[in-house]
DNA sequence: ATAATGGATGACAGCGCTTGCATAGATGCT
DNA sequence: AGCATCTATGCAAGCGCTGTCATCCATTAT
């Protein structure tokens, strides 16, 4: 004898749109409108389909639904790393933005490496998202001919300095501009000798920029830059606080060491902590993020702050409002712009 | 007179497998097999179609690749939050193992509220995943018949306590046990007065099994929880300094305090930095996780830690082993263990 | 030589949906 | 009553691939 048990609503599931038509006693189609909220629908219909892909525990096959629509509700988003927690707030922007919309994030991290990045908008493009997110406006030229080709809506993030022609909208911030600022800021908080300390600057582009205008503008106030260190890899705070011990040992007369990211910064602060050296009059400190935990230093670390969480759902938004009908169109670069946290620490 | 750029590969693109098909002069077939790999081909054929897809830019759908052949190449990824790295690290163990194998991560934020998980879950389900790897074991009925119902690969990860039927495989750790292992230490330390500081625990439920282990061994060793401190919404660094406040405000005459991860451990430890509490002589502080920032903190966080890069990565393996043919089965549940670091805060 | 074998390729029927067009009642209007 | 309008629904043709089966040569075996 074999017990059933009635309760457990699907045994396996090859279960089709067909499936919920025969039980509710309609057809197909009407099955999909029911489903999709479109075209008139009698009321007893509408409810009856709907009772019947309840009780069925229905799914619809959304890769058969874009592919007759063609339109996949699906979103590719690229970022760079996943090693702090910047790139995982946007990423929390843009999934939270487009759930809201019925649409998904397939992510691709590319670890900062070119090569990998082609592979990974490809494939992304495979899935003929509505729209892919890409951080960063510096991609290879296969890139952006991929980009560019396919109808898909684009979005550039995080950054908006360069004069390479925009793939699509931009949301992001002026990383030379938050340099410079910083630059300006602690020029003005009278500190003259600094030196810079940052991880692999190479792949980091808007790390570079950050130094680039953090130079630029500390030349143009009579500041010196008179040292660098470089510590490979990705940013950490243990890399932070090694490449600040490695900097003043070569270099031990600085004001102020500006660090490529917050997480290098608290590394630095710690390394200060521990050798008994006085933030900011023995040596000031400034990082780039704005992360609470630099907020949550016994003394506030001094940085710039990036609205990352905002910058993920503004991209997310962009690709929601394409205009694929007229109407005013709405800025090709959003200029989230940042904010100078004067801390206590430089 | 219109100047064509024959440079720029890609016009527009409803590119199909039946242009490349042309170029190459020979079927849609052949060009599928060839793109992927299959069947016999000769190598004049072989170059022929490679050599026409690569200067059409074709990228093939699929969608229509994954409807035809039932099967996806995309792997759903629910987790509650990306609020911190925690996670973070989860999804990129997760996403570097899928793209070796060619798959990609369609993610999922729950937010650690069961309703969004339900909706998320079957919105993943939409596309036909090869798998779901998702966080916790602990879901509603209707997850857990969606999960079951569909003949997806489903593997829980990070929590393997509790009596719930696995609805697949299972990776992570026993938080219940984590918890007592650091009550084991702390006792042994010559702690018993002790505090606990946490963030939501009625959503975080990972949290709470950590609590109930570090209760329960504290009472069989003879310690003593004697005062607790919620503070409501997700745990943070501001949290826990602010916890800890409330809690010492309440208490003050506590050996150890217990913190619910290691944000907000660092957040009491900045308190006590602070207010010059010593550690751990005037007090000592613990945290779960293992994070960076605690191991480069100028006294060394004690904690426990979290292989949360290796949970994600043996999960996304579990989906890529699925045996669907017979062969030895791997184990269903993947204790990865943890490790209890003996900081000096505690 | 003739048949048998196997390598290489093409034809074609779907995969599960969406959507334009057709159809059929039900109303409204003259 | 007779015709135009709606509203509600069904039919059927794809969307761009994959996979089965059939076909066609070029070899090798007999």
């Amino acid at each position: 004898m074999t017990i059933r048990d009635e309760t457990v609503p699907t045994p396996a599931s090859p279960l089709r749109l067909a499936e919920v038509a025969a039980r509710a006693g309609v057809s197909e189609s009407t099955v999909s409108r029911v489903l999709r909220n479109i075209g008139p629908i009698a009321e007893t219909t509408r409810a009856a389909v709907l009772k019947a892909a309840e009780e069925l525990g229905y799914v619809p096959n959304r890769l058969a639904g874009a592919l007759a629509s063609t339109g996949s509700a699906l979103v590719g988003v690229v970022v760079p790393s996943l090693d702090n927690i910047v790139f995982a707030e946007v990423l929390r922007g843009v999934t939270e933005k487009l759930e809201e919309a019925g649409l998904q994030a397939v992510i691709g991290v590319t670890g900062y490496d070119l090569a990998r990045e082609e592979r990974i908008v490809s494939a992304l493009l495979a899935w003929r998202p509505r729209g892919i997110v890409i951080a960063g406006i510096d991609h290879t030229p296969r890139v952006r001919d991929l980009l560019a080709a396919n109808g898909t809506a684009v979005v550039e993030m995080m950054d908006i300095d360069g004069s390479e022609p925009a793939l699509g909208r931009r949301v992001g911030l002026s990383h030379g501009a938050a340099g410079a600022a910083m630059a300006a800021h602690l020029v003005a908080r009278g500190h003259r000798r600094f030196g810079y300390v940052g991880h692999d600057i190479s792949r980091d582009i808007r790390a570079r920029k950050r130094l680039d205008g953090f130079a630029a503008e500390l030349a143009r106030r009579g500041g010196d830059l008179v040292a660098r260190q470089m510590v490979p890899g990705p940013s950490s705070v243990s890399a932070g606080r090694a490449g600040l011990a490695a900097l003043l040992a070569a270099q031990p007369d600085l004001d102020a060491v500006y660090f490529s990211n917050d997480d290098m910064a608290v590394g630095g602060y710690f390394h200060c902590e521990a050798n008994g050296i006085r933030m900011p009059d023995d040596l000031a400190i400034a990082g780039f993020n704005g992360l609470d935990i630099g907020q949550e230093l016994p003394r506030r670390l001094t940085t710039v702050r990036s609205p990352r969480y905002r910058i993920g759902q503004l991209a997310a938004e962009q690709i929601l409002t394409r205009q694929d009908a007229a109407g005013p169109a709405s800025p090709a670069t959003i200029d989230v712009g940042f904010e100078l946290i004067a801390g206590e620490t430089a």
